[in-house]
DNA sequence: CTCCAAAGTAGAACGTGTTTCAATCCCCGA
DNA sequence: TCGGGGATTGAAACACGTTCTACTTTGGAG
């Protein structure tokens, strides 16, 4: 991404992490960035389209650490709960970004989510692996692709995680409940492998 | 509900089918339901608020089916697909009102998910109602409440719902891919009783 | 019937996302 | 070096959610 375009995202961030999604107000954002409106609206459709722009940057951040990091276990479901795990505790630490960042995602307009989707494609491999445990690429590519029972799992657990996340933004639980969530879903949709 | 209050909603209802979330204007809603806005504003704290008001009337309506024709199968996944596929029918017949009404729940007001989270409650009974293959109550009430396995489950299948709706609100997946997830989840949550 | 508090009304006003526009700047090819 | 075209700027304008205000209506207690 170009240098200026980074740094209104960078902006949006702060402004986010401090005051969650009515804080990032776009005129700020210009401000602090050095910009001007129109500049910010050239590179980005919407308020929305920044915070994914955002979401982006830390799926990349979230691989990076998984590649530090590959989630530890003996099942593919103690992994995926792992892996959920400490993307929750990620995500918990800087709850009002996450909040802004949700709510853009859920705006429910096709710009947006055709880029939603790639980040949930990404997710599904990150999955995938800690399923299979074993490395994969750098950049979050598998070995072989997905077969189809391993795409229809992760795309579930992604979902509960999404939703579990959802419920957490708007205080109905909390960062343990969503792990104690995902933890019974990984049990119940992962079979240890001996059928 | 009172008249006035339910004239409101049902123009918030009739602009979000025909437009969505933008179409509901607040203005309009008040001229077209003969209120001032000053009195919308009486009523309902937001937007979203007032599209949540319109949830619940949907709730009561999809109560009212699911026990007018409880659904069909031999066992709970069976039951529980049907279901699913029926309720999302009923979704997808008003595409607009459902992306509205999906929108307004995910704004993380925690206001607003307080009552979504009695939208929740209602939707787990309808499940775990499915899932035994008893009637129940009328209200949806079950005979006995759910013990802790069947309200994982239920939870689990509920979120995997939202987030195939909100999916499918931003055109990622169709009707028919919904309903197909809802079955493969629900045949890999729901162990037929003989374990 | 009278009176009052609560509810309703009309309309202005404010904040913020978004658009528009004229003027200016900057870079790159000729 | 010069010229041109796209990017940037600053500022205004617009739309809509939300709030506020001053005034009117209404319905029930005394």
């Amino acid at each position: 991404m170009e240098e200026r375009s980074r740094r209104i995202v960078d902006t949006a961030v702060e402004l986010a992490e401090q005051g969650g999604f009515e804080a990032v107000r776009l005129r700020d954002v210009a401000d602090q960035a050095g910009v001007a409106l129109g500049t910010l609206y050239r590179r980005f459709r919407s308020k929305e389209d920044l915070l994914v722009a955002a979401l982006e940057q830390e799926a990349e951040e979230l691989e990076r650490r998984v590649e530090a990091r590959p989630p530890r276990g003996n099942t593919g479901a103690e992994r995926v709960t792992s892996f959920f795990a400490s993307g929750t505790r990620g995500l918990c630490r800087r709850p009002n970004l996450t909040r802004a960042v949700l709510r853009a995602m859920t705006s429910g307009d096709p710009e947006i989510a055709g880029k939603v989707s790639r980040f949930h494609d990404r997710m599904t491999n990150l999955i995938t692996r800690a399923i299979r445990g074993g490395a994969g690429g750098g950049d979050g590519s598998l070995t072989h692709p997905p077969d189809e029972t391993e795409r229809t799992v992760a795309l579930l657990l992604e979902h509960v995680w999404f939703a579990c996340l959802v419920g957490w933004a708007g205080g109905l639980h909390s960062q343990a409940g969503i792990v104690e969530q995902m933890q019974d879903a990984a049990e119940l949709l992962i079979t240890t492998d001996d059928d």
